[in-house]
DNA sequence: TTCAAATAGTTTGACATGCAAAGTATTTTT
DNA sequence: AAAAATACTTTGCATGTCAAACTATTTGAA
């Protein structure tokens, strides 16, 4: 067990530092792309909900959003039921952004995948399913 | 490949918020306790190296041990043959956060791997460990 | 050998990340 | 209609991080 627990953690580690390096070359921290990775995957979504998926307070999420205002990346709008609220979505730049991580990440997985056979990735993938139902 | 990059990165961002509650416990920040499993993997090394390890400057790496030293966590020692340099160690304390950490990695493969299959969960380590040959 | 260049750490200034707690505006509940 | 809950913002504080300037020491070249 010793030796997949030391796989798992340089396969974590190994992935934050590619994460790191791929999101300086954005111009984004690895915050704000992670931000803008939720609010691209939700569409729009409320301050308070984003705050949630990023397991962050309101108050984080105020100044996050105020800096990818400030960068042109995301935009609040109003939420037209309740006025406490405010949506959040992507701007242009924003989805492009987006666009451009998701397809690092794909190349990444492509990368990663280069010297498996097609029934290893299978199976790989497979693996990987049933190891997150256990998170 | 899509569904594959996708359960790449929940497998990640599982792994993520898993490591950051489990730290919050310990007192330390995830940097602090990222600082000291590379310490305490390397049993001595170099303020220098530290950071080259951590992919930080050596001016983050300075701050980051002052506050480990008075955590209580670590220790500088001087180098015997250059002067210029330091040695970074883990104190008694932080020994023992280093190891209780490890056991939580421990738990969290084998739970990882609670519905696996010996064969599979064999499988998956042999995988890891060809994919993390690429990156 | 001696002096310039390289190396190891530290310091400083600027900004991002985050939390907790207090404050404001708007629902919802009683 | 008043009290309680909810959504967001603001503020104060500590950490994280970089770049760039600075100090001390070692190394290399003339």
């Amino acid at each position: 067990m010793d030796k997949l627990t030391h796989l798992i953690i340089e396969f974590y580690d190994k992935i934050s530092s590619w994460e790191h390096s791929v999101v300086r070359e954005s111009g984004l921290t690895p915050s704000q792309m992670h931000a803008v990775e939720i609010i691209g995957h939700a569409g729009q979504l409320r301050m308070k909900e984003l705050a949630e998926q990023m397991g962050l307070t309101t108050g984080t999420i105020t100044l996050m959003v105020d800096r990818l205002e400030k960068i042109g990346a995301a935009a609040r709008k109003p939420h037209e039921k309740d006025r406490r609220s405010l949506l959040v979505v992507l701007t242009q730049k924003g989805q492009e952004l987006f666009e451009e991580h998701h397809q690092l990440h794909e190349k990444l997985t492509t990368d990663l995948c280069a010297d498996l056979t097609d029934s290893e990735t299978e199976l790989f993938e497979t693996l990987l399913g049933k190891v997150n139902i256990q998170l």
